[in-house]
DNA sequence: TATTATAATTTGTATATACATGTAATGCAA
DNA sequence: TTGCATTACATGTATATACAAATTATAATA
C-alpha cells in the first residue's frame, strides 16, 4: 500500500532537516498542504501529527504548525536507535567487537526473564563498543533462539537490528527501558577502559515484537563520563489527571 | 468541548489500570468499542491510539488490540511528570526544602539561555528533595519572570507545575532533556548527601509552551544510586529510513 | 486614531463511507 | 482427517463533510 501520510511526513522531515524550513517558521496551513499533495486534510493531519510527535513541530490551535529547533539541543536517541545507527548519524569513530557468541543452557535466569519455551534455547552475544579508540560501552545481548536461529560474528559486528528488521523480516515494535547506575563490575574492568571511574550507567532494555512477544534482553553498560542520553518528550494529552 | 476521544481513553486507562483488563488480554474490536460507546470507528481509533503511545496496548492488525504487562517493569517516569507527581505514585516519603528563591539580575548566561526580553527578570529557585529522610536530589530552576511574575516558597514547595498549569492557566507543552553524569560539585556537597559518591546524575531540561516560547530551564543533580529513569519507547514509523 | 465588532483563516473534534490488508474461522474436497 | 480455498472479521489507509474553537485580519464605530 501506497501510505501517502508517511511519504508526506518524510518530505517534510527532509526539508527540515536541509534548512529549507526554518525553526520558527511556520508550515504551510493544512489546506494549502491539502491542494499541494492533492489529499484530504485527514492525510495530512496525520503527516502533521508524526512530525509533531518526533519534535519537529508544534501545532498551535488557530495559528498554525511551527518549526521547532532541532539543532540546539542535539537530538533524540531515544526511541530504539541502535548503536550503530546513532555513532553513524553523530559522525564518531566508532568500532564494535564481538567477544562471546553462543547458546546458553535452557533453565537459566535469563531463559525465565525472556519466556522461553522449556526446550528452546537463548543467544548470548557480549560486544565492546569503541569510540575514539577507547573501549567505553559492553553490551550483553540475550535473544531469543527460536525467534532468531541464525546468528554469525559479521551479523553482530554489523547491525543486529537491521538483520532482524530487514533480513529475517521481524518488526521490532517497542520496548521498555531501565537507565541506572551501578558500581563497575569485573567483567566490566576486564572489557571496557573504565579508568578511574567506579561506577557505570546501566541501561536494561525488553525489546518486543509486534504481536507483543518479548524476544531481546539488552544491558547496554556506560562508561559514566562517554554517556548520554537526549530526549524529546511531550506533556501527554490524558495522563495529567490521573 | 467534549473530548469523547480523551474520556474513552481514560476510562479504557482505568480499567487496564484496576486489573479489569488484564495484560495478555484482547480489548473488545474497534466496531464493538464503536456500538459500546456510541461514536464512529475514528473516535475509537484516536483513544486507542493514545494507549498504544503510552505503553496500555499493542495493535496488531487483523487481530486485535492486545493489553501490554505495565507492572511487570515498573513505569514511566518518562514525559514531563514532576518530581511531586513521580513520589506520589511510587508512594515514597518524600520532602521538599527550597534553599533558595530569588530574581537573578539580567545579562547573565542563563537568561541568555532562556532567550529572555533584556528589560525581565528571571527566578531561580534551588530546592532539595528528601527521600526517606536523605536528601538525594538537588533541583536548580530558572523561569522567565515575565511570564511567571508571582513565586512564593509555599508554591515551590508545593508544585510549581501544578501552579503554573491550574492556577496560571499556562499550557506545557514539551521538552527537551538530556542526561549525563558529571563529578560532584561543591554545591551538590552543601546541599546533597552525597556519602562516598564522587558523581552525579544531571538532568537538563528545557521546558516549552503550547506557543514554544522556552519558559525554564532546569538541572536536577541526582545522587547516583537513588537515581533511575524508565521508559516506554515505540520504533518511530518514518525514522527508521533516514 | 483607537477601540470594538465582525469576518476570514486555521486547527481540533466527530461522523460516515469505501477499500486495502492481515488474521482467524469456516466449509468443501480429497 | 487433512489440506486448501473461501468467507468473515479485524485493523490500516484515504476521502468527504460538518461544526467547534482559537487566532488573525478586516471593517465598523466612537
Amino acid at each position: 500500500m501506497k501510505k501517502k501520510y508517511l511519504d508526506i511526513y518524510q518530505e517534510l522531515v527532509l526539508l527540515i532537516r536541509e534548512g529549507k524550513l526554518l525553526a520558527g517558521e511556520r508550515l504551510p496551513s493544512e489546506h494549502e498542504l491539502c491542494s499541494r499533495y492533492g489529499t484530504s486534510r485527514e492525510t495530512i493531519r496525520k503527516a502533521l501529527n508524526l512530525l509533531s510527535q518526533n519534535g519537529y513541530i508544534q501545532k498551535v490551535r488557530g495559528k498554525g504548525s511551527i518549526v521547532l529547533d532541532r539543532n540546539k539541543i542535539e537530538f533524540p536517541v531515544s526511541g530504539l536507535t541502535s548503536f550503530k545507527e546513532l555513532a553513524e548519524e553523530s559522525g564518531q569513530q566508532t568500532n564494535t567487537r564481538v567477544v562471546e557468541l553462543y547458546q546458553i543452557e535452557p533453565n537459566q535466569k535469563v531463559m525465565e526473564l525472556l519466556q522461553c519455551p522449556k526446550d528452546s534455547y537463548v543467544w548470548k552475544i557480549v560486544r565492546t563498543r569503541e569510540m575514539d579508540g577507547e573501549k567505553v560501552i559492553l553490551d550483553k545481548d540475550y535473544i531469543r533462539g527460536d525467534i532468531v536461529e541464525r546468528l554469525t560474528k559479521t551479523i553482530c559486528e554489523d547491525s543486529i537490528y537491521s538483520f532482524i528488521e530487514d533480513d529475517l523480516g521481524l518488526a521490532i515494535s517497542f520496548a521498555k527501558k531501565e537507565i541506572v547506575v551501578e558500581p563497575v563490575t569485573e567483567e566490566d574492568e576486564t572489557h571496557i577502559d573504565v579508568e578511574t571511574h567506579d561506577q557505570v550507567v546501566v541501561i536494561r532494555s525488553f525489546v518486543y515484537l509486534e504481536d507483543t512477544t518479548l524476544f531481546q534482553y539488552t544491558e547496554s553498560r556506560h562508561r559514566p563520563d562517554k554517556f548520554r542520553f537526549v530526549d524529546f518528550a511531550r506533556r501527554s494529552k490524558g495522563e495529567r489527571f490521573l
